[in-house]
DNA sequence: GGCTTAATGTTATATTATAACGTCCGGTTC
DNA sequence: GAACCGGACGTTATAATATAACATTAAGCC
């Protein structure tokens, strides 16, 4: 839930993010398969999101469908979240915890990093309550610099 | 800025948006062609937001750049807006006007409405804030139902 | 082991978007 | 007016993202 530092010992993400997987998974009597698994390790690599084709060739002899396959379980589970704007997919760090969709994302670094604030969905439903909307799903998608990348560029 | 009643007097919706964006480009000194036009009131046909491709068989005669450029001309004017979670282009009801693209997707007749918030737009900037972020750009998308669907549907 | 269903493999194709280059047209300069 | 210039558009090809349809394999169950 905070940014990630730049040289962070990043194992420990991919491995708490696989550990809370297959717990997420065990709750929910979900198999997460060999295929699967992969993926979601592929799509952990890093804090930036990774297209659907990119994964692909990381995960060698393989079609689209088995990527998309893979990418459609770990989004129904909530392992990984897709960030609409890059047509991009990227780890979830609390499976399991009611996910609002919203994602700070660097446009230096390309670092995406989850927010799960209730003032900015509370915000959403308000404005869309004034209107008679009622809000089912929410996404949103902050574009801007993170903390070492904002130090970097000598502002 | 209200949600379109579905059977409102929408000529009225494109006559509006048309002479805006007239107003706008001669503000900005850009040339609003024939083809950015016709593309402009094809947006406009609707307030679901309408893909590329479907803009193009409307068209009749014309290749994709086509399209995408007039649609490049009209986003850089901030004549319409693009909604990220549907690959779809939605007309802006107030060119000119600092925009937070934020919107309201109607999942069951397809209408989309611009909100301009800025409670919404402060608390993303107030949570990325207390993370380090600075925010450049917002996207929200909030998916739902409509005062007319919602009704509709006997909730 | 045989049955059933979920998962994966495989091939083809749909959908969305852009690259690259040629042509035309309106205005400017001389 | 001829030469020039730059922006808009035409045209062709292709890239990037995503899904349909059906065959095959693997798990789980009895
Ligand atoms: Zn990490
Ligand atoms: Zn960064
Ligand atoms: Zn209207
Ligand atoms: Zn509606």
């Amino acid at each position: 839930m905070n940014f990630p530092p730049p040289h962070h010992d990043h194992h420990r993400c991919i491995a708490q993010a696989l550990a809370a997987a297959e717990e997420e998974c065990r709750r929910r009597g979900a198999r997460l398969t060999d295929i699967r698994r992969r993926v979601l390790e592929l799509v952990w690599r890093s804090h930036a999101p990774i297209g659907a084709y990119a994964l692909l060739e990381a995960l060698g002899k393989a079609a689209p469908p088995t990527v998309y396959r893979a990418l459609d379980f770990l989004l129904a589970h909530g392992l990984i979240h897709r960030i609409e704007k890059l047509n991009a997919f990227v780890g979830c760090a609390h499976p399991g915890h009611a996910q609002a969709g919203q994602f700070l994302l660097c446009r230096q670094c390309g670092a995406a990093t989850e927010l799960n604030d209730d003032d900015i969905e509370q915000a959403v439903r308000d404005a869309a309550g004034r209107m008679g909307f009622v809000v089912t799903a929410l996404t949103v998608e902050a574009e801007g610099l993170c903390p070492s990348c904002r130090a970097g560029e000598g502002g």
